[in-house]
RNA sequence: GGCCCGUUCGUCUAGGGGUUAGGACAUCAGGUUUUCAUCCUGGAAACAGGGGUUCGAUUCCCCUACGGGCUACCA
């Protein structure tokens, strides 16, 4: 399908503008993917702005979080806050001497005011209105009228005020009665009328712009081409619209996409920072510590997913490609990836779904890549030496990475690779073990002991077998026995292969300290 | 409350005026396997409701219900 937002006339330009209050969630992270996939997939140019003009929320660390988790995933920046570029700076704090001409601009225009009703007069707005049943109690064409503003007061007065330094804001001064329309290349054609709508602030008292003058001016400025954002802005997408207009720069209104939320896998509501932990899965791609609260929220990279893993079950998250096609990398995402494939209603995390991927992703990672990731951990358990080993440890993830999800889980699966059971799993000798066991095992010790055994997967089943039909035993009755003897569980990877890569030497061990273990326990 | 957005299996979704409404996760059954898992085969499972428009609506329109977002000198 043809896309006339990619358009020849400019080259497409997206940015990623996050606020640095808190670490950034897992819906922010995709909305950053799709803005990077859009410009990857248009040769475009990917931004990275941080929106910081609320000194009162910033949150030290915040946006290092930010940068470190993109870079985690590999959703690279352009230009940004990181890399610099042609529009630096990109961090809205150090962009504030900028913002106030465009506002006073506005007001030479006629489409601002000042406005300088403090927060008392502006409570006591609400609250008479709310007393008098109005259903929306706002600052509006109707109530700015008897508010304090340049509007209301003299030319005169609203000088002295200025020149006396009494605070102020700015507020748009929203037109009475029309419509505003714009097309959501999502949604499609979103009209709101301007009743609807308030004389919203655009530059704070303390000298800072508001989002809605600090995004408007600075997509701007930036030259940005498409807005790729989320739903909660659709609301005031119509006042950022009458914004490029009354500035004159309609030709250079960027077009708008406005993502759905993510929601919670259970009830209602949009995923939040607390379901995560509540509900056993990360709402965040990175450990987060708040440094005030000193609270912590676990990540995705620390729970043991692959960022491969992550990427593909977000892109998934309000996208298909239209095929039957699961799996993706980052470069067929971009290939594949188009806006007029993104759904319009929201998604219920699904944390099943996530771990299917990762485990997706984990068979199909080559086994040397996994045991280095595996021996960090297999280091800190103070295993032997010789057994920290790159190319056995690479053998036991081929053996143990179907049975897992995460890497996080070889340690329990296959930690007897590396340390001999401590303890047996007691339901299955409970149940399994007899008299004839103990001799058989005694037996097959003394035949697995032998030369003639060479010891490979193939010729230990064959061991097995024969001896237990010599001695008039079901093989499946000696196989969970014998599974416990060696790796203390009932379940696990394929037996035979994983005795031959034990070696003999320690297998023979295991069936001797086994033996006397359940000699001694079923005498207690 | 007001405004805006949305609604296909439990979940993510495909589809679209006439289809056996497709796939994936989860689930169930059978098979394979020395165990668990994988894997294979199969099953159950959805167009929120009501009105239109139409020869025909799950698909288009309206209403209702439900869900979500916004409603700050926060983003």
């Amino acid at each position: 399908m043809a896309e006339n937002y990619s358009s020849a006339t400019r080259p497409v330009r997206v940015r990623f503008a996050p606020s640095p209050t808190g670490p950034l969630h897992i819906g922010g992270v995709r909305t950053a993917l799709y803005n990077y996939l859009f410009a990857r997939r248009h040769n475009g140019t990917f931004i990275l702005r941080i929106e910081d003009t609320d000194r009162n929320r910033f949150v030290p660390g915040a946006e290092q979080y930010i940068v470190e988790s993109l870079k985690w995933l590999g959703i690279h920046f352009d230009e940004g806050v990181v890399n610099g570029g042609p529009h630096a700076p990109y961090r809205q704090s150090e962009r504030k001497p900028m913002y106030r001409q465009y506002a006073e601009e506005l007001i030479k225009r006629g489409n601002a005011y000042y406005a300088f009703d403090t927060t008392e007069e502006l409570e006591a707005m609400r609250k008479r209105l709310e007393a008098a049943k109005v259903a929306a109690p706002q600052y509006n064409y109707i109530t700015r009228s008897s508010m304090k503003n340049s509007l209301t007061l003299s030319e005169d007065e609203t000088k002295k005020r200025l020149d006396s330094g009494e605070p102020y804001v700015i507020r748009i001064k929203i037109p009475r009665n029309e419509e505003v329309r714009f097309h959501d290349i999502i949604r499609g054609w979103v009209v709101v009328h301007t009743q609807s709508l308030d004389d919203k602030v655009l530059f704070k008292s303390d000298g800072m712009p508001t989002y809605h003058l600090a995004n408007v001016v600075d997509d701007y400025l930036m030259q940005i081409t498409h807005v790729i954002r989320g739903e909660e802005w659709l609301p005031s997408a119509p006042l950022h619209v009458l914004l490029y207009r009354f500035m004159g720069w309609q030709d250079m209104m960027p077009q708008f996409a406005h993502l759905s939320l993510l929601l919670r896998p259970d009830g209602n509501g949009k995923l939040s920072k607390r379901d995560g932990d509540r509900l056993g899965f990360p709402v965040f791609p990175l450990d987060w510590k708040d440094p005030v609260t000193g609270e912590k929220s676990s990540g995705y990279r620390e729970q043991g997913y692959f960022p491969e893993a992550v990427v593909n079950l977000l892109a998934f998250l309000g996208w298909n490609p239209g095929t039957t096609q699961e799996l993706f990398t980052m470069e067929e995402l971009v290939e594949t990836f188009t806006l007029d494939r993104v759904s319009k209603h929201g998604a219920k995390f699904d944390p099943e779904k996530a771990r299917w991927y990762n485990r997706q992703y984990l068979i199909r990672k080559p086994n040397e890549e996994l045991a280095d990731i595996f021996l960090q951990v297999v280091k800190a358990k103070g295993v032997p030496e010789n057994l920290v080993n790159r190319d056995y440890t690479a053998k036991v993830c081929g053996l143990i990475k179907e049975k897992a999800y995460f890497t996080s889980d070889f340690w329990d699966i296959g930690g007897f690779f590396y340390i001999p059971p401590a303890a047996y799993d007691n339901s299955v000798i409970q149940k399994k073990w007899n008299d004839h066991l103990h001799s058989f095992f005694a037996k097959l010790k003394h035949e697995l002991d032998n030369p003639s055994c060479n010891f490979t997967a193939q010729s230990i089943e064959a061991v097995i077998k024969s001896l237990a039909a010599e001695s008039g035993i079901s093989p499946g009755s000696v196989m969970q026995p014998f599974r416990v003897i060696v790796t203390g569980m009932a379940a696990g990877p394929a037996l035979f292969e994983t005795m031959e890569l034990l070696g003999r030497d320690e297998v023979v061990k295991r069936i001797d300290a086994g033996l006397i273990r359940i000699e001694a326990s079923s005498t207690t």
